[in-house]
RNA sequence: GUGGCUGUAGCUCAGUUGGUUAGAGCAUCAGAUUGUGGUUCUGAGGGUCGCCGGUUCGAGCCCGGUCUGCCACCCCA
């Protein structure tokens, strides 16, 4: 037996009762929501190939995919093997001898695999929804875990733009659901920052400028201007870009001067355009232009969103999604399209913890407690317990004959709001005594009405 | 992954320039009084001061390492 306290994985968390009570709240609201959309639900495995997964995320993600280290590696047979995949690992270069297989990183490379697997027999579109953790080897901070949950819907085989105005809807209803009416859902085009980069140069500085561009409102435009420098974009393309992110106004302004300024350019008409159907189907306030929006993974190539939490809680991003093409084309399957969108619930959480928006109805603790006032008073308790469970009614009857203090006590700390005291006296009479512990107000039943009583 | 801050009883924290058996409040448990608790009274338990090592006659306090949480960068949900 070892002594060792004990403890968890850095970045991981238990989740005790309360809290998964509130979790599943959300978890609810989303699935619910997505199923009235007509999407169908998924799940993966926890582990896919690191063959998978690796190059889909990009550089840095590359680096945050948890890998799990192959079994038998020191078997005499393997060794030499094991060695030689070591000094591979070490020169930064994946092995498969050391580790062929990883924790999934998100739900939409998983997904992807899953179409490109079974393409032949889907129905096209197919939308389907998942709602499972992933794990990412970030260094932890609030509101940033080592594992944390992700709730998707994507469409693929369809590149109608009706399905970004659902999306779109789906996050305004499950926002509302939850009570979170301060979001902000910002949208933008990637073929817009593909035009700015046309216009600057080249698409191969794409990256180089959305990634710049995305810090603006942390390090302020003076800062971003730098960084443009350091990636070689020189004074002219630099004032472009400017000019860009000086565009500001409401939605239909936005759009004027996005016109006048990339308009110019074919793709970058194309993506004004695709903003301007979707905003003209779905006509919720809290959708927002932001140019400035990148969102950072590789694959997306049309409409992005990114859902911000209200600003009061310094929370930030609490949900993304985007189009992006041929996502099975990476696994031999190309033509597939797709787009979709993500719940952070981790985040949402938090903001619904902060802006305490749970309802109290989360709370499906036991309803009732059924006093141990001794051994002939517990068996009649027990019997009515039972037929009040058969009704439906959660309840519990106090494991052992104590003191009246410590079942109040018990039924207290577990914020059970009903007790029923069966003594002596109410067994001869065939009657209990129903206290509601939240007003404490209390009266005689008898019995044989208890069924009747609604314990809320 | 880089840099910084942090860690004392179940919880919130004290703990003076390193000095005897490390404290408080709340909580817990037991006893007293009540067929109705959370009031009162009495008493008790609980900490190898995150962990490992070093300096010192002596470390909760100083030094190194390590783990955790948090912050910034990076990136993102």
């Amino acid at each position: 037996m070892s002594k060792e306290k004990p403890s968890i994985p850095q970045g991981t968390r238990d989740f005790g009762p309360e809290v998964v009570r509130k979790r599943s709240f959300i978890f609810d609201t989303i699935k619910k929501t997505f199923e009235l959309y007509g999407f169908q639900p998924l799940e993966t495995p926890a582990m896919e190939n690191l063959a998978t997964l690796m190059g889909k995320y990009g550089e840095e993600g590359d680096k945050l995919i948890f890998k799990i280290l192959n079994n038998g590696l020191g078997e005499p047979k393997k060794i030499d093997k094991s060695r030689a995949a070591f000094e591979n690992v070490l020169q930064g270069k994946n092995d498969t001898h050391l580790t062929e297989r990883a924790l999934r990183y998100d739900l939409t490379i998983p997904f992807a695999r899953y179409v490109a697997m079974n393409h032949g027999q889907l129905v096209f579109p197919f939308k389907r929804y998942q709602m499972q953790p992933v794990w990412r080897a970030d260094r932890p901070q609030k509101g940033r875990y080592r594992e944390f949950y992700q709730c998707d819907a994507d469409v693929v085989g369809s590149t109608s733009l009706l399905n970004e105005v659902e999306l779109a809807s789906i996050y305004h209803d499950v926002f509302t659901h939850l009570g979170i009416t301060g979001y902000e859902l910002r949208i933008n085009n990637r073929k817009i920052l593909a035009a700015l980069a046309e216009l600057c140069g080249g698409q191969d500085k794409m990256t180089s400028i959305t990634i710049a561009i995305d810090k603006l409102d942390k390090i302020g435009i003076v800062k971003v201007k730098e960084e443009l420098l350091q990636r070689d974009l020189n004074e002219e393309q630099i004032t472009t870009i400017e000019k860009y992110l000086q565009i500001t106004g409401n939605n239909e302004q936005n759009l004027t001067q996005i016109r006048s300024l990339i308009g110019g350019v074919e793709i970058g008409r194309k993506g004004i355009e695709e903003i301007e159907y979707v905003l003209g189907i779905n006509t919720d306030a809290r959708l927002v232009v932001d140019f400035t929006l990148a969102r950072g993974l590789d694959y997306y190539t049309g409409i992005i969103f990114e859902a911000r939490a209200p600003k009061e809680v310094k929370i930030g991003s609490i949900g993304g999604g985007g189009r992006y093409d041929d996502l099975t084309g990476l696994f031999g399957v190309p033509g597939i399209p797709g787009v979709g969108i993500s719940f952070g619930v981790d985040r949402i959480y938090d903001v619904m913890e902060e802006l305490k928006l749970f309802p109290a109805e989360v709370h499906t603790g036991t309803q009732i407690l059924f006093f141990n006032m001794g051994e002939q008073e517990s068996r009649t308790a027990y019997k009515q317990v039972q037929q009040l469970r058969a009704k439906g009614v959660r309840c519990e009857l106090f494991h052992e004959p104590a003191k009246m203090d410590k079942q109040f006590k018990y039924a207290e700390r577990k914020g059970i709001p009903f007790v029923a005291i069966l003594g002596s006296q109410e067994l001869t009479e065939e009657t209990c005594v129903v206290k509601d512990l939240r007003t404490g107000r209390q009266e005689r039943v008898p019995l044989a009405e208890l069924i009747f009583y609604s314990f809320i």
